[in-house]
DNA sequence: TTCGTGTGTAGGAAAAGTTCTACAGAAGAA
DNA sequence: TTCTTCTGTAGAACTTTTCCTACACACGAA
């Protein structure tokens, strides 16, 4: 009999998975996780076949904690469930040792089958991921700002202060158009698609 | 018997809170709806006792929804379901006529709180909101959200949200001009200057 | 009842930002 | 050494945002 374990910190959330996991799979067992502590407590305890795991879990990490959990319990799958569309951190949590994403848009349809490949120690990947999958060429450091020129890395600092493009073409001297090209590539680079997530993302690297 | 509708766009939130009025109340009737349109049509076609609704449906104004739906069913309590904490938007929803205010922080038992509530004509308020409203009669606003107007304000979280404008004006079927004549308002009132103040801001103000 | 103020809404011109393309030099791979 | 990729830079065309103005309606004060 499969062993599941739900972690998130909203109970309505984990209801709805756990409901939608009894009816597609009835003799599944599950188990509920609120936090990274209890994760790691109900991992300890007893081997699961599989982890379905919120990304936005309060004062946590959720790349360590994937990296981890990947590194101890090699043989149990995580999927990943977000809030946040999988552009954003899809890939990132596949690299730290996901099996699986899944954005909050996806249907019940398109979990199952994320369920079933996982429970088949297989990877899910939704075509619209795939497709930026494909796009990576080579990746190479852990941390995304690594991979910012020193240009690039000083136009992030500046844009992390609020400063607008024309401010910072006036402080560096440099055109407009200069200072936009910088800014997408960083933001390709990083791959984020609005300042807010730049800073989520400075912040989640603690830069 | 009750009836109660489910209007939520997450298929996976909407299995949660069946499942869990399935369990809590089991003679319990229950619909779907997934948007604006489905919601308004499902009211048309029955009497409910409850309509639980999440707030954030996409091309959704949900204080006009709220108000239109409070006057044409009268005798239908909505209960808001909501991503963001109470503080944020508990106050001017229950303003615009929903009976209850429930966070995703909520426990399943909060949850059946409010619902046995609403189910009898009665209004649902969390602690945490109670303390909200009685501050608000009582000390003045010196919290400078409360300057801003219900557009405005949902304006601003948008905006929170790493909108552009012109996504924001498509998403409320408004002009862009007007977009940015809100969030010129919002600049003004809340005395800041770029983005990244605006969250600032909302971050100090705990919204 | 009249007057001011706040709010929801736009038009239109100007400013800022984006995108696409390009190119030269540096640095690394073959 | 030659080839390729990365980096710093910009022009030009185009899109988005800002800014200033405007107007109708609601509401409370006078």
């Amino acid at each position: 009999m499969k062993k599941i374990l739900i972690a998130d910190d909203h109970s309505i959330i984990r209801s709805g998975i756990i409901s939608f996991l009894k009816n597609a799979y009835p003799a599944v067992k599950t188990a509920e996780a609120i936090n990274e502590e209890t994760i790691l407590q109900q991992l300890k305890e007893s081997a699961f076949d599989l982890l379905i795991m919120d990304m936005h879990m309060p004062d946590t990490n959720i790349f360590r904690l994937i990296e981890v959990i990947h590194e101890t319990y090699r043989a149990t799958p995580i999927l990943i469930f977000s809030m946040s569309p999988e552009k954003t951190f899809g890939v990132r949590v596949l690299k730290a040792g996901a099996s699986g994403f899944l954005s909050k848009e996806s249907s019940l349809d398109e979990m199952e089958k994320a369920v079933n490949l996982l429970l088949n120690n297989k990877k899910y990947v939704s075509e619209e991921l795939a497709a930026v999958l494909a796009d990576q060429s080579s990746s190479k450091t852990d941390n995304p700002f690594d991979s910012l020129s020193a240009r690039e890395f000083q136009l992030a600092n500046l844009l992390l202060q609020g400063k607008s493009l024309s401010d910072i073409a006036k402080q560096l001297k440099i055109e407009i158009s200069t200072a936009s090209t910088y800014k997408s590539r960083i933001f390709i680079k990083l791959r984020v698609n609005n300042l807010f997530e730049l800073k989520e993302m400075s912040t989640a690297y603690n830069l």
